[in-house]
DNA sequence: GCGACAG
DNA sequence: ATCTTGTCGC
């Protein structure tokens, strides 16, 4: 077991839509003690997988998969790679909205396993609370690995932006903001903040910033923001994906 | 590397 | 078209 996984409860991935649901439900109604972003410098780990070449959402159930895992240190100069992981296997279901985790939570959590090091957060590419069931595929994994995770999407899954007077009030502190990157405006469900949609980069389209397992929407926002480098993609999730299309390039 | 588009 | 990814043009 990787260390400081240690006390990963033990997790075995639903292998159909009913005991996902179940497992679903049972992780958003979970209470988890909410974590914090470090003082001084941290290890971070991006997680990702490709399928095969082809249209969108290519590869179904037993078509290969490559998913990657890299460990960055942040929170010292510019993210730092200090290690990497790969899983290589059969892909658990074809994609479709909102049980993202039978298709690729077995690969990205085998990834992430394989580590040298725990992280102290994961990034996964997906989304978190913003979720039908409010447990995606970033919040499961974390709790399958133990881990304080956040997602970081492309695009919101169920949560709507308010208008400006129907905001709910921050629930807690925004990072701090300015021209070149920000936060810009909350992602609400059921008249929660379940992310915030983020401009990592001036100019180039913002991301949504995903609460994920024992984290807020706030600590997304932040950790999408401190782990962006020169890329509209923060650096956890940019690695790992260029890295699973490497693995597969070579297979 | 990014946005548009397909899907 | 709503968590993923791919190809294309720039």
């Amino acid at each position: 077991m990787l260390p400081g996984m240690a006390n990963a409860p033990p997790f075995t991935w639903p292998g159909d839509r009913a005991s996902l649901a179940a497992a679903q439900d049972t992780l958003a109604c979970a209470s988890p003690p909410p974590w914090s972003l470090p003082d001084g410098p941290f290890l971070v780990a991006g997680c990702a997988l490709v399928s095969t070449r082809g249209a969108a959402g290519a590869g179904g159930s037993g078509d290969p998969g490559w998913a990657a895992a890299v460990l960055l240190e942040v929170g010292a100069g510019p993210p730092r790679e200090v290690a990497a992981a790969d899983a290589t296997g059969a892909l658990g279901a074809a994609f479709e909205t909102g049980v993202l985790a039978l298709r690729e939570g077995p690969l990205l959590h085998a990834a992430v396993a394989a580590l040298p090091r725990a992280p102290d957060v994961l990034v996964v590419h997906a989304a978190g609370r913003d979720h039908p069931r409010r447990a995606g595929l970033a919040l499961m994994l974390g709790a399958a690995t133990g881990l304080p995770s956040i997602g970081v999407t492309t695009r919101p899954l169920v949560a709507r932006a308010p208008d400006v007077a129907d905001r709910p009030p921050h629930p807690g502190p925004l990072p701090r903001w300015g021209n070149d990157a920000c936060v810009l405006e909350p992602l609400v469900l059921d008249g929660a903040i379940v992310a915030y949609r983020v401009r990592t980069r001036a100019g180039l389209r913002p991301v949504v910033a995903h609460a994920g397992w024992r984290t807020t929407a706030e600590l997304a926002a932040a950790l999408a923001l401190g782990t962006t480098a020169n890329a509209r993609t923060p650096e956890p999730i940019r690695r790992a994906l260029e890295r699973a299309r490497r693995l597969r390039a070579r297979a």
